[in-house]
DNA sequence: TGTTATAATAAGTTTTACTTATAATAAGAG
DNA sequence: CTCTTATTATAAGTAAAACTTATTATAACA
């Protein structure tokens, strides 16, 4: 059995020819009528009765006709399926943040990408890193927001923008007078920092290492905002990425000096994912974003 | 697009492996690859995102699966309409008669072909001959009951029985002490028949004509019911088919002399049916019954 | 009785699908 | 880090299917 065949045998039914059926199918009438005669042997049973002058269809050729006729109409559903999605510019996309970018961030992205991708339906989750990964791997989801580097060569990327880290202390901390910071202000000074599991963790551990200061182990915040409002509430000091930076009450925020301890931002997806030119359209739109507003938002 | 194609990406979609699917689908793997690609590209989508270790489906490929899943649902009905109708000896058959033998002879052999062919559902039609002929031709009726001769050479039948016709007298009547009729006895005696356009009437014109009886033009009945009473009621005498003799108040039915007039009654049915076995069966059927039943119903 | 309209058959060609063998590639084991 | 394994893709050649044109067969109709 052949889609094509059934779609023969619809065109006998309606026209009542073979031939009539046959210029409709744009074959010749011999063609379709080999074709219905094999279908019919078959299926072993007869769907037309046949004289010189007139075609009958048989009892057995309605029933069958009628499922051949909603064979069509699915064969037609397949094919306005298959051309919404060959818009590679259309459908739904699962895009991926982690927990100390995706709330900043998203706002002020999604909101453009959904203007200039109107026939996209954008998708967000927010995950840790390593969840992320796995989602990507697995299929779950389409691109993710990562800070670089990722060590999994089944991904691909590319950088959208560096996002600088800010010093936030309290009002009444005597480095909230500073309009910048530097290395040495910050040595032997305790930060505090993320638990476990945030990648923020660990690249403020990297701004430590580098900085010669130390991690306020007493305390591990389970978000950034708790850590703003320990910062608040005078417990410590922190790094907090640009893009988290709002006025806050009792909380400086200051930048360092150059060049500034930061974090890369970077968009990932499979290497093998089927969405490669959505892919490459997305990331040229979020790096425009972030190169018009790069002095206002990364430093 | 192609329903074994369907089936190929389902396997894919179901066992997650490009290999496994082509053996579940009995065909090289190389094979199946190709011709998902060639689907793929068809449809200008791809449905499968592939790795080395690992296959997962895309969006479009879950929706199209979807549909392909309801296609091979309805290629499974139309095998299974088509094995049922495979049986020649199932499925419904509408058998005509004409009005002056259907009453007869259906209470007798649809019982018998009821029990003989069991899975066959017999729909009966009484019309005139003409309509039966007309609708035969048409493919409403798949056989009728007509009595010999037809002029129509689209249609084949065999002879089923022949008929006798018997004289049917009011008791009062002098011709109803006689064990049998003659020719002599009716010659010049006028019957009572049919109106036009049953078969009934010419057949019984025939008898007239060789027997040197006459029309009783006063009255021309519009069914053999009517006829009978018009005996019962002593308006006059008329032929009655041997199916039709019944007991019945104030009427005596003689048989004639041999060789008694007749009819022959056959099984018709278009040349070009698809289903002369079972056609031939049901003859066969019939046939045995009457053979059997002769002596009672014959004369 | 010839003409027309129709489907079936035949022969040959083109297209499609398939097979086997091989390549390419990434994951996992030692 | 290299070898093995598991997987899909590619290539070349073969087999099968579908199609075309030309012809035949048959019934309806003028």
């Amino acid at each position: 059995m052949n889609i094509r065949d059934l779609s023969y045998i619809i065109a006998v039914a309606d026209t009542g020819h073979f031939s009539q059926a046959a210029k409709q199918c744009f074959v010749s009438q011999p063609a379709l009528s080999m074709q219905i005669k094999k279908l019919e042997d078959e299926l072993g049973v007869m769907l037309f009765e046949r004289t010189n002058k007139k075609v009958m269809i048989t009892d057995a050729g309605k029933e069958i006709t009628a499922h051949a006729r909603q064979i069509l109409r699915e064969t037609g559903a397949i094919k306005d399926i298959a051309a919404n999605y060959s818009d590679p510019l259309a459908g739904k996309i699962i895009m991926g943040a982690f927990p100390t970018l995706a709330p900043y961030i998203l706002p002020r992205i999604i909101p453009e990408l959904h203007e200039t991708f109107g026939r996209l339906a954008f998708f967000l989750r927010e995950e840790k890193t390593e969840i992320l990964i796995e989602n990507l791997l697995s299929g779950e989801l389409e691109v993710a927001l990562l800070a670089l580097p990722v060590a999994e060569d089944r991904l691909d990327h590319s950088l959208l923008f560096r996002e600088n880290f800010w010093l936030a202390v309290h009002e009444d901390n005597p480095l909230a007078r500073k309009k910048q910071v530097s290395t040495a202000d910050i040595q032997d000074e305790s930060l505090l920092l993320l638990e476990e599991g945030h990648c923020l963790r660990d690249q403020a551990l990297d701004v430590c290492m580098s900085m010669g200061a130390l991690e306020n182990t007493e305390f591990r915040a389970t978000s950034l905002e708790t850590l703003r409002q320990m910062v608040a509430a005078n417990v410590g000091i922190t790094l907090i990425p640009s893009l988290a930076v709002t006025e806050t009450r009792g909380v400086r925020y200051i930048p360092f000096e150059a060049p500034a301890p930061s974090r890369r931002i970077g968009l990932f997806w499979r290497k093998s994912s089927t969405r490669q030119i959505l892919i490459k359209e997305i990331t040229a739109k979020i790096q425009g974003l972030f190169r018009n507003q790069s002095a206002l938002i990364l430093n």
